[in-house]
DNA sequence: TATTGTTATACTCTATAACTATA
DNA sequence: TATAGTTATAGAGTATAACAATA
């Protein structure tokens, strides 16, 4: 990476942040989603399982703020890894309403995995950059992200289902 | 933007580039949205008029492989902004069973605005860094994009529609 | 009165199939 | 036989409202 000079490119709308973003940021959600797939897991499962092995205990709510998403779409994802038993709904040692959810053993292990996976997926998406330009282009993107207001590890929609029954003809 | 050294930032997500990228691009597109939907554009109108621009008279198919998007949505597209009295469905010269779609008047004046909404939102996304890091994340991301894979002016998925009755609580 | 978890409902978007008229 | 445009249908995802238990 060392050609900076503006090359005029086909498209006018491949010459904009906004749009390579928008258009990166796409592909490596659907991509990541894909790749997470042979595990029984979507993006949100790992999500959650990564925001529960930074703090035990939480509430839904306090998770669901965390994550950016609403309550009523964290049962059904509490639900889910529940079922799976990689999570356990215990009771909420200071409000009775709520409940504490925690890790279970199986859960540290698909989890281990599960990062290997995002790894792989990030390695395979720098690939085309040497690594001082890697290192430079997160700095950028924690700087633009951080400026925009966004917070630090709340992704918003993109799920891109790739578990589903119907949209298996990727 | 000089202080590229790794920092202990919270979340362990918002290290990643995949990740970043991929918050990053689901604000800019959402935002993109939200700047367009005054003009009563969704992002894929924009696209549209925006293909349309650098050479009329294309098919629908040959429209929808361009965005890539399946022909059943193009005609969605077109249908609305025909509506609209942005876009005509012409004869096809050279094949019966297809339309020649052209651009109308008004839709250069509507394009010529929406452009300049989409130089604002650019703008705001890149405000929190200079001018020379702009040029190198854009550098970067065309690279990422090309060594990708990536088609040049395709946008997967995303409409994040903000035109619609229910969704208006933004 | 406000909040936690839950359920139900409606709506949007997308994918697929099928049909017609042409090629 | 294959393709362009169109329409209809089914599925997933999401937003909203409402409810019971508790604060």
């Amino acid at each position: 990476m060392a050609d900076v000079t503006a090359r005029a490119t086909g498209h006018p709308l491949a010459g904009r942040a906004s749009f390579l973003l928008s258009q990166l940021g796409a592909y490596s959600a659907h991509e990541f989603a894909k790749r997470l797939a042979p595990l029984g897991m979507r993006p949100g499962h790992f999500g959650l399982l990564m925001h529960l092995s930074r703090g035990e205990g939480q509430s839904q709510q306090r998770l669901a703020d965390a994550m950016g998403i609403h309550r009523n779409v964290m049962v059904g994802l509490v639900d889910e890894l529940e079922d799976r038993g990689l999570i356990e709904r215990r009771r909420h040692p200071a409000d009775r309403r709520a409940h504490a959810i925690h890790l279970t053993g199986t859960a540290h292990d698909l989890l281990g995995r599960a990062q290997r996976v995002a790894d792989e997926h990030e390695a395979e998406l720098l690939a085309g950059i040497g690594e001082d330009d890697r290192t430079y282009l997160i700095a950028l993107l924690q700087h633009l992200a951080e400026h925009t207001g966004l917070p630090s590890g709340v992704h918003p929609g993109l799920n891109d289902n790739p578990l589903s029954t119907t949209s298996r003809r990727c």
